[in-house]
DNA sequence: AAAACGATATATCAAATTGATATATAAAGG
DNA sequence: CCTTTATATATCAATTTGATATATCGTTTT
């Protein structure tokens, strides 16, 4: 029984900083949040009602011409839930590697299909790094450093983790096709 | 409409190996899988009704004394959509990092709490660490090294990352502490 | 100017996953 | 003998995923 909505929580950490509509949030979601967190549309919506049920935000409806849009403020209510929730320690950090599932099952195949689902792996790597190293890039340059420090440390967190990556996924192909093998 | 069943191919590769019952294959899963990949009962027993419906898996009932008892084994089917997963090069990898979605969104809070939470979080990981560290000098040991490449390889990786956490804990903290602030 | 295209915007659904709970037996330890 | 831990299966509500449907608006191509 998932018992805590953590798209709940996202939501919230976004409209503490603005207004915004559901498919705005979805945005945002896959921008700078997007290689620690995901969110869909069908997750989005159904979690926006519930929190307007719950009075911790408010929806302002607006329709220009024949386009309807709902745009979400954050209540003091909703506001005190992000703050609870930032508060407690316990959080659920993990990963799905499919990848690596891969590599740990494929020992009964053909070692060439090991070394190319890392190479794959490798490729979506280091188009990942150069879009966050942008990111990152652009951030320095910021005039207030301050405020985006917790923006620059999570993006640094994905760049030092990609480096890892890619210095594994090196290693890797290496020991695979030294081996000879199969 | 999650169309493929993930735990399905984690199902295949362990029953690849050996006979397994549905405890069994959640252990496994808890091993060495766990720091890249999760299953639970309430997954692992539908699939692998499905996947018997399916034809690529048979069961056997055992019972002894009082207590019932169902092994699994995988068919030529079976083994064979295993090695269909194996080839195909698409695959899904993402981490969901609640640590750094608090970190993300804690600017409005204070930096202690955020110096807390990464704390927390390094604990965890250097927690984890040792677990992998150990499990990995024990395959090195291993006579078998050829049969264990593809099981160092992934706790490489994990051992990997887990360093690369480490240090970016170490600078996110000086980062907070330095700076002074609220 | 019409058609095509991509971005904006909301909504819904089946399938999969999570995380908890329920139940019962066997083995181990004190 | 009793308590705790491990074995073993099953089920359920809540949540998430990933796809699809629908419709408008703005920009670019014919």
């Amino acid at each position: 029984m998932a018992r805590e909505r953590k798209i709940d929580m996202v939501i919230l950490g976004l409209l503490s900083h603005e207004d915004l509509t559901g498919y705005d949030i979805k945005k945002r979601i896959d921008g700078a949040i997007s290689f620690f967190w995901k969110g869909s549309f069908g997750n989005i919506y159904p979690a926006l009602k519930g929190m307007e049920n719950q009075g911790l935000i408010t929806k302002n409806d607006t329709s220009v011409g024949g386009r309807e849009k709902t745009t979400y403020h954050i209540t003091e209510s909703g506001s005190d839930a992000l703050k609870d929730w930032l508060k407690e320690e316990q959080a659920s950090n993990e990963l799905k590697y499919e990848t690596l599932l891969k590599l740990f099952f494929g020992g009964a195949e053909s070692r060439g299909v090991s070394v190319h689902n890392i190479e794959v792996f490798e490729e979506q790597i280091q188009k990942d790094l150069k879009v966050l190293k942008k990111y990152s890039e652009a951030l320095e340059k910021s005039l207030d450093v301050e405020d985006h420090i917790y923006y620059s440390l999570t993006a640094s967190f994905g760049i030092k983790t990609y480096e890892a990556y890619l210095k594994w996924c090196a290693k890797a192909k290496k020991m695979l096709k030294q081996r000879g093998g199969k």
